[in-house]
DNA sequence: CTTATGACTTTCA
DNA sequence: CTGAAAGCCATAA
């Protein structure tokens, strides 16, 4: 049987992957997942896929914990911000001034 | 093929 | 600190 036509197969497991693999407490920028996927500035890219990922995938994608530089959770219509900052704290990633203190929760230096 | 879009980032005023 | 502008990337139309 043939294959059906998989649009960004390709890019979007692999940002899922990546970000499945940021651990509990921890947090990532867009920039960090876009590096580890050999485009250090597929920002916006890896915010595309974030966005196209459907709710079946969420349930094993930690999303929340993709925030944009400098610890800023991205502004999005709907009550993803929100959601987002509470799966936070839920799981001890404290706030300093709404935004996610990088030195401390960073995946990366 | 060309445009438009957006969970981005960096620089500059 | 704000905000504008430009640069970048994968998709959608």
């Amino acid at each position: 049987m043939s294959r059906p036509p998989r649009l960004g197969e390709g890019f979007f497991a692999a940002v899922y992957q990546a970000v499945r693999a940021i651990p509990r407490g921890r947090v990532a920028t867009y920039g960090q997942v876009a590096r580890a996927l050999g485009l250090p500035r597929g920002a916006r890219a890896v915010g595309w896929a974030l966005r196209a990922l459907p709710d079946s995938q969420a349930r094993r994608v930690p999303w929340h914990r993709v925030v944009s530089a400098g610890g800023r959770i991205a502004a999005r219509a709907g009550l993803g911000p929100l959601r987002q900052r509470q799966r936070l704290l839920a799981e001890g990633v404290r706030l300093r001034k709404g935004q996610v203190d990088m030195k401390r929760y960073g995946l990366l230096p």
